[in-house]
DNA sequence: GTTTATGCAAATGGTTTGCACTCGA
DNA sequence: TCGAGTGCAAACCATTTGCATAAAC
């Protein structure tokens, strides 16, 4: 399975009706290759490469969570973390050390049963976040 | 059960090496009483006979957060919520509609197999988050 | 009399917005 | 060309902090 090249970002950001930039690529470029999901302020220092303003990128990192191009991810560390939201890499939840900050998928998700009984309850359109801190293995 | 008065609110404090003064009561009268868990600017309007400041707030509600009296509660909304945490009403997990805002308590928490699954992947001290949101039965 | 809490004012930090300009399609 | 995207500067908003004063124990 290989990398999706600039052309491939091309045809998304096109299929969703929006326009290729530099900026918009390289964000693609970048977060397409992350293990884990990225701050604004990671992001931006590996942009180092490109130009651009704080206020374009959250523009663009607003715009394409809205276009399903990323998640936008609450840790609750006190600022998003943004990662591709792709079908290689569809839902998922974290955890994160509360130590080194390393951050791992996790290969659950909350149970069906939870969100029948929500549904029994009358809700509609239910979605859920749930993830987990701790100390990882390497800072015991 | 009846409420907990002034003076058990006193107690508690000093148990837990803090100053009783006229804010503090007040915040634990209203939070005891809530429902759901209550924003600061919530907490504000209910505080109109106790003339306080705004940081005083907060750094009451760190204080007591950190005495574990109080939970503050992160529902994705961009600000906190803050609920009593007490023998009564423990750990715990809600719901939000997106439509009213309505917080209701979930009668269901994480599987205890996820926290095993982290532990036996080295994690310690290993703890959670979930909350669900939705449009509820009334907004439908 | 100490220690802790409070008020005031100013700062912080992530994120957003208004507006004029520029560039991609 | 024409609307979407950008840069700049300023605003936002929940929360925090420094510092001097005041209240609790």
């Amino acid at each position: 399975m290989k990398h999706q090249h600039d052309q491939d970002f091309e045809s998304l950001l096109r299929d969703k009706g929006l326009k290729s930039t530099p900026l918009r690529l390289a964000l693609l470029e970048i977060l397409d290759l992350a293990i884990s999901p990225m701050t604004a302020e990671e992001i931006t220092h590996r942009l180092k490469k490109v130009s651009f303003d704080r206020a374009t990128l959250f523009r663009a990192l607003k715009t394409f969570t809205e276009s399903q191009i990323l998640n936008t991810v609450d840790l609750g560390e006190g600022f998003h973390r943004y990662e591709r939201n792709c079908e290689l890499h569809h839902h998922h939840h974290h955890i994160i050390c509360t130590s080194c900050k390393k951050i791992e998928v996790v290969p659950f998700c909350v149970p069906d049963e939870f969100k029948k009984f929500l549904t029994k309850k009358g809700y509609r359109q239910i979605s859920h976040r749930m993830d987990f801190s701790g100390i990882c293995k390497s800072c015991t």
